[in-house]
DNA sequence: ACAGGAATGAGATTCAGTCTCATTACACTG
DNA sequence: CAGTGTAATGAGACTGAATCTCATTCCTGT
């Protein structure tokens, strides 16, 4: 399948499109700016690069929308500390990750490590819970600011 | 040792006054609700739960409260989801544990696992960053949501 | 092209959390 | 035990992310 070629904003797109009717400009911009950055935004974040864009998208517009995609599973919030929620594009179904989050600088590094994923995995059935999501973070102090 | 006889607050007292001068009444106030609480609570929770009594204390104060205690690790915050941060008692430096969070009706229920923290001690050691800390919560639906 | 309903925008609003600074209370001294 | 210096506290203004409202605009199917 030539899933590849399909940026993950088209995926988006598509799976927006399918679920309910209308797909107006605003969701497109949204969707691009997410596609095309490397790191998670915040909701701030992208108000205040769409501001400058051919496509400005009103606040009211970006939470709407982050929310629809977190529903279908296109993008996942980030918690970093205590700060402003992030929000990155799921890519692929493949890589399932977390995060480390310098506590001096801010910068956010994606991780994924199967034999953590596997203590969850193992963990949530033994659980008095139905556990559906996890969320897991390690704080530090990252290379740069280590030196 | 008889620390069993000695009561969380009245450690973190101890704690408090060794590593500062003053003592204060809002002080104890919050120590002691904290003690008695089984949960972890929300600074506005304390806020509200103090104003009834007889030691109301100002939300400022319990912000700076909140702060010293957790950096002399006598509590602990607890992220649940993007809500408001709690903050809970960090008891006889016994055990370390994390959350799981029904996403439903909001409860909090402690758990513990040594196979995942000693995944996480484990992965710690091959990533970029010196990680002094770590965050995991599991969402998902409690057992009385569920049915 | 049109109608009906979904999507969007602008701004008011909420509310956790922070900041300021005047006042109070603590702990030590004499 | 009163006096003094300093830490702690309180009241409320302030900040900023996130939510809400509702009038307007724009899709989409017919
Ligand atoms: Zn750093
Ligand atoms: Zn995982
Ligand atoms: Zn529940
Ligand atoms: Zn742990």
């Amino acid at each position: 399948m030539a899933r590849e070629a399909e940026s993950w904003a088209a995926h988006a797109h598509r799976v927006l499109a399918a679920s309910r009717h209308h797909t107006g400009a605003a969701r497109r911009a949204v969707l691009e700016l997410l596609d095309s950055q490397p790191c998670a935004l915040s909701a701030v974040e992208i108000e205040d690069a769409l501001r400058t864009s051919e496509r400005p998208v009103a606040r009211a517009s970006i939470y709407r929308i982050l929310d629809e995609l977190e529903r279908l599973r296109l993008i996942q919030k980030v918690q970093v500390g205590q700060a402003m929620t992030r929000y990155e594009p799921v890519r692929g179904g493949d890589e399932h990750h977390h995060h480390l989050v310098c506590d001096s600088c801010g910068t956010v590094i994606p991780f994924s490590d199967s034999r953590l994923e596997s203590a969850i995995r193992d963990l949530s059935r033994r659980v008095p819970m139905r556990v559906a999501e996890h969320e897991i973070v390690l704080h530090g102090e990252c290379r740069s600011c280590t030196d």
